[in-house]
DNA sequence: AGCATTCGGATATAATAA
DNA sequence: TTATTATATCCGAATGCT
């Protein structure tokens, strides 16, 4: 442990890392993994109850709330179809599901099949998907105590287990929209043992091509599960990315586990105020808009990772880009879109590209020492106050040039929590609005929710200049305005920056888990668009029939643009960074189903 | 080998509502 | 009083680069 002894007087001593602390987080630790058992159970009690809710819903609307609707003209059939499909996405989305569903007029003989099995059984099964990761982690880390409903014989129980692996895959993959037969043969096709995204990737590859194949997969597999796999041997070089076949979806292409390799420096295809460098890219057919996409993640994923994604969105080469080229605070993301990449226009005005311009009020208090000009990238969470005070009273028993030992554990600090000197010796993490405005958006345009979730909500946005600059080639190309679909919208990045450059969004579907995000949206929505703006709660209720009564009924998207949760692929995360085997990474492959849907229903 | 960076999660505690 | 919500504080490792 090291202790970071104040100079003033050797009374004073200071603990950086103080055992004391330590000694209790261990004794911590030890009772929170004897209990995790209890803890997993208590993770799922919430889920259960809140299905309760929803079961009550889906097992049979109330007779008085179906009366209703009918009364209002529309038919019982579409009625029950749209109150099950709507969820708890509240009333008023029950209305414009009910209007889109009667455009497609009275024939819902294809819905009947999805709503009798798919909706209740993906309701049901996720409460066993968490137990039974929780009940992994156990048996990953040699802990033997199993839960009360556990078997005790083993052979039964290893069978048990591996038999509820398997329908815990079969189920995640009817998640994701894939038809329960094919998730079934997918997975005696490809071993039980078989990651979610590549079972996934062999589902697609025989429905696309059409032969079956059965290839090297187990390299994926490797990746995911193996923790004792960091750099075994050589280093071999790397071939540039330029050298990935496109077009081509098989996974096994030789090896193709080979890592993405990220720009250095990261300035994605083209940046504002630079010489446009010839950036060749030719899209295969099927990935050519309109509809135009455009997808989002954080650059540093687990290995492997950015291989599936792009393989998934026709092999296109992800655009990395850091936005500190384009902001004052660094955010390292890729980017997947088949948007054209010429004639692009930076937003205006330009933000301050260092700390000092962004924040002048800074500079008085910013030590010489303090080399930072820009800030890492903003994060979902911020430091705690004990620290910033920790920082404050060290430096006050420093001499004025502290010494280098000092030096260096508060600009640790000073970097790792993104802390900007507002005081004498005092650093303070940014505010809310001062995120904001880094990151592109309007002042206040997260205000009015408690202060956690807009740290939490800015965390996760998008930098509106980046995006902005990738999507201004839209404008000239659609001076009407623009249709919309957008998925896990946050607080509105994509629709700030198209509203920034000018663009009119005639339509715009939104698809937001979060309440107070959705709120955020409609609200600046109101205040600045004429256009129709639907809200969609859950992902799962966008179905391809549902998407079709939209298109049907705004005329095709223009674009569908979004970014699929990080929670599993972010570097910060201690506890689940297990790429696209996470529960929340199975939003990426909902991405691609609503995606490939949008096309096939826009492509007749 | 060392260094820097990282759209986070789980839990306890405090504040507020009912 | 209890229930719900907001805040506080703790918790390393994977990855790429020099």
């Amino acid at each position: 442990m090291a202790h970071w002894v104040s100079d003033g007087d050797g009374s004073d001593s200071f603990e950086w890392d103080s055992d004391g602390n330590g000694e209790e987080a261990g004794s911590f630790n030890t009772a929170g993994a004897s209990s995790s058992a209890m803890a997993s159970t208590n993770t799922d009690a919430p889920g259960p109850s809140r299905r309760v809710a929803n079961g009550n819903g889906k097992a049979g609307p109330s007779a008085s709330l179906v009366q209703r609707y009918i009364d209002m003209g529309f038919a019982e059939e579409i009625v029950v179809k749209a109150i099950k499909d709507n969820g708890d996405n509240g009333a008023d989305a029950l209305v414009e599901l009910l209007l889109t569903y009667q455009e497609l007029g009275n024939d819902l003989n294809v819905d009947n099949g999805f709503a009798s099995g798919c909706v209740p059984q993906t309701v049901d099964d996720s409460g066993d998907d968490d137990f039974l990761e929780n009940w992994d982690d156990l048996d990953a880390g040699g802990r033997s105590t199993r839960v009360a409903n556990s078997v005790d014989d083993s052979g039964d129980e290893d069978f048990l287990h591996e038999m509820s692996q398997k329908d815990n895959k079969i189920d995640s993959l009817v998640k994701m929209g894939f038809p329960e037969d094919e998730a079934a043969l997918a997975i005696t096709r490809c071993g039980q043992d078989a990651s979610i995204s590549v079972l996934a990737d062999s589902i697609y590859a025989s429905q696309t091509a059409g032969d079956g194949y059965c290839g090297n997969l187990s390299d994926y597999e490797d990746g995911g599960r193996n923790k004792g796999r960091f750099m075994d041997g050589n280093n071999k070089k790397r071939k540039r990315y330029g050298s990935q076949a496109l077009g081509s979806r098989g996974p096994l292409d030789g090896s193709a586990d080979e890592p993405m390799l990220l720009p250095n420096p990261m300035v994605g295809f083209s940046l504002p105020d630079q010489w446009p460098r010839p950036v060749n890219r030719d899209l295969p057919a099927l990935a050519m808009g309109p509809p135009y996409f455009y997808y989002e993640n954080v650059a540093l994923a687990p290995k492997g990772v950015w291989t599936i994604i792009s393989r998934f969105l026709y092999d296109i080469q992800p655009e990395f880009v850091d936005s500190k080229y384009f902001c004052a605070a660094a955010r390292k993301r890729g980017y997947i879109h088949n948007l054209p990449l010429e004639n692009r226009s930076p937003l205006l005005p330009k933000p301050p590209r260092t700390i000092t311009v962004a924040f002048p009020h800074t500079k008085r208090w910013w030590p010489s020492w303090d080399p930072r000009q820009q800030f890492n990238c903003l994060q979902t969470c911020v430091s705690s106050a004990k620290l910033l005070e920790k920082i404050r009273v060290t430096l006050t028993n420093s001499s004025d040039p502290p010494p280098p030992r000092v030096q260096k554990l508060v600009l640790e600090e000073c970097r790792k929590w993104n802390l900007a000197w507002v005081g004498l010796n005092k650093v303070a993490p940014l505010e809310p609005d001062e995120m904001e405005f880094l990151l592109g958006f309007p002042k206040d345009h997260t205000r009015g929710i408690c202060r956690t979730e807009r740290f939490r909500s800015l965390g996760n946005s998008f930098q509106v200049d980046t995006v902005a600059y990738h999507l201004s080639v839209l404008k000239d190309m659609y001076p009407e305005g623009m249709n919309v679909l957008s998925l896990f919208s946050g607080i509105g990045g994509a629709e700030v920056a198209l509203h920034r450059l000018g663009i009119r969004m005639k339509t715009v579907i939104s698809v937001e888990k979060s309440e107070v995000n959705r709120t955020i949206l409609r609200s600046w929505w109101d205040q600045t668009q004429t256009g129709t703006l639907i809200e969609i709660n859950d992902v799962q209720t966008l179905t391809s029939e549902r998407i079709e009564a939209y298109i049907r009924r705004f005329g095709g998207f223009d674009l569908v643009i979004g970014g699929s949760p990080c929670n599993n692929l972010a570097g910060s995360n201690r506890h689940h960074r297990n790429g696209l085997e996470g529960e929340h990474s199975s939003l990426f492959f909902q991405y691609v189903r609503i995606l490939e849907s949008v096309k096939s229903i826009q492509r007749l």
